[in-house]
DNA sequence: TTTGTCTGCGACAAATTGTCGCAATACTGA
DNA sequence: TCAGTATTGCGACAATTTGTCGCAGACAAA
């Protein structure tokens, strides 16, 4: 890239994977954008307010604060922000918040940076297939969980007691990607 | 209900499934809705475009047209129209895009019409349904089997595959009655 | 009859859950 | 600020549930 580094478009990758992002940032700044890099939400607020990023990758599953109080963050500081949201623990509840507080796209790794940087662009799918087949009773009780976890603002022990299942074995759903 | 039919929050169903129209038409009416319901698309448009509803249950997947054309014509119509999508194919793909297009929640079936009402937002009806108790994992995987099952004629192999699960284990569970 | 699929069920290993407990943090209300 | 309470992330081990394999009978189509 022979740009002036100021002109290029400005990129913040907040996830906490270290060398996730390291691989992604470079794969990133070869594609011409600035990217800057958090690992951790709390990281990244002060870097939002004071240089609002043309674009953003957020994880959602950080240590500490939710990656969507930093999604809300960005949209409020420039509404023009392209947000994608990036997670291994992807949930349709997840999902629709995200979007709802302004995210751009929502994917799940593993993703490439081309797909990324993909999609930041279109957002005019107007074909989309529906699946064929109907969810896995897994994939069912994976979202179900999200959904009552997100009610219950993240509160796993209480989000157990809702569901009628043991905290411990809620627990160990949960650290487990959501499988098919 | 001794409200005036004329004084309910007026609602459309759309969704190609007769009887679970039937059966959601009912108890949304025991809640003091004034249901429409609609089997297509096609059917629905001019619903809207005649009557545009306070509040709007769209399944995805219906014959003909893709539920997402109806929900950009609730939203186009009046913005302020609640649009929960439900599904029994959901996707994080679709539940994206129908968020941006403006429906308030992506639940996916098999869902009780207390989830369904309280989806469409806590601020409308706040008091209403504080204590919803979700339903417990067995009670949804049980119905979600039954769902299945019916669209594979009780074929038990083929509902093993599409759920891809093991056919043994579906044997099992299907021996025993819906326990809660 | 032969072939292929579906079904019910026994048996046993593999995996998941229920339980108990503990130490490290949050969170809350004097 | 400090005690009291709730939450969380584990380890460990027993109790249950699933995955797998196999077999025999039913049934339909070729």
């Amino acid at each position: 890239m022979t740009m002036d580094f100021n002109e290029r478009p400005s990129l913040l990758l907040a996830d906490d994977d270290v060398t996730f992002c390291q691989v992604l940032s470079r794969a990133l700044e070869k594609r011409g954008y600035a990217v800057t890099v958090a690992h951790s939400v709390e990281l990244a607020l002060p870097l939002v307010t004071a240089n609002p990023p043309e674009f953003a990758i957020v994880d959602l599953k950080m240590t500490g604060v939710s990656g969507l109080v930093l999604i809300q963050a960005l949209h409020d500081t420039d509404a023009a922000t392209r947000i994608v949201v990036l997670t291994g623990y992807a949930s349709i509840a997840t999902a629709v918040e995200a979007i709802k507080l302004g995210a751009t796209q929502y994917l799940s790794k593993p993703a490439n940076a081309d797909e990324i940087v993909n999609a930041f662009g279109h957002s005019a799918n107007a074909g989309l297939a529906l699946n064929a087949q109907p969810s896995s009773v897994s994939r069912l009780e994976w979202e179900h969980i999200q959904r009552v976890l997100q009610e219950n603002q993240g509160n796993i022990s209480a989000t157990a007691r809702a569901l009628n299942m043991h905290r411990r074995t809620l627990q160990r759903k949960l650290g487990k990607s959501p499988l098919l």
